[in-house]
DNA sequence: GCGACAG
DNA sequence: ATCTTGTCGC
């Protein structure tokens, strides 16, 4: 899909990207889904998974898995193109779309305002926010440590996302919105998926499906849980 | 020029 | 991202 772009085609595409941008109120949240992809060290093949929370409840009620090839280097600042291309396959994977998509990275908190996320969002029109384990732009101010305490990042003054402290005596975690939704919903709404551990349950789970999948211990498709456990 | 740099 | 042992702190 984008392994023949270079650097400067890519940056192209991002800024006409963004101009799709609608930060829009999502609305009838039933539920939130968590993405993300798992790899080899030196191997082309992604591990695209996608795992849906009942919202408020965050049962896991289903899960889909899906290999992609890429060649797209790992490049800061260019993550959608690795990882975009293969979350599509797995998206399409499930008739029934979830509320919002939770992407393991940046969403307008980007130079291009085109994080993963937003870039996730708006090729496939769906509400998104970003949740990134580290910074990678505008001010890096560290949240109270305190469980909840979060601070704005801006940008040359303008507000792209926040830091925020999802367990105490934990590093933050980065939150931003990605697509179809407000700045402040993605950080209330992210609140509320926080479990037992750093990484909130969307992307927390997402994370352990594609390893159990990467290893053979899961298997591509779509699947259901057939009793909904709550995961923490 | 220098340092930083999502996964 | 993934691999991998011990170690510090709540």
């Amino acid at each position: 899909m984008y392994d023949n772009y270079s650097f400067d085609d890519a940056i192209q595409l991002q800024n006409n990207l963004a101009k799709y941008l609608s930060l829009v109120p999502v609305k009838n949240i039933t539920t939130i889904a968590g993405a993300d992809i798992s790899f080899d060290k030196n191997s082309t093949t992604m591990f695209a998974g996608i795992v849906i929370l009942s919202y408020p409840e965050l049962k896991l009620i289903n899960y889909a898995l899906e290999t992609f090839e890429t060649s797209f280097p790992h490049e800061p600042g260019f993550l959608g193109f690795r990882e975009v291309p293969a979350l599509l396959k797995v998206w399409d994977l499930i008739h029934n779309k979830p509320s919002i998509v939770v992407l393991d990275g940046n969403g307008i908190l980007h130079p291009r305002r085109m994080g993963v996320a937003s870039h996730f969002g708006v090729l496939a029109n769906q509400a998104t926010i970003g949740c990134a384990k580290s910074n990678l732009y505008g001010n890096n101010h560290i949240p109270e440590n305190s469980k909840y305490s979060s601070l704005e990042i801006n940008s040359h003054g303008e507000i792209l996302g926040f830091s925020l402290r999802t367990k105490d005596n934990c590093l933050p975690v980065y939150i931003s919105a990605g697509q179809l939704i407000t700045q402040q919903q993605s950080l209330d709404i992210i609140k509320k998926c926080i479990g037992n551990y750093r990484i909130p349950e969307p992307t927390r789970l997402a994370h352990e499906i594609v390893n159990d999948f990467r290893i053979g211990k899961l298997k591509a498709g779509f699947h259901t849980i057939n009793q909904p456990l709550t995961l923490f």
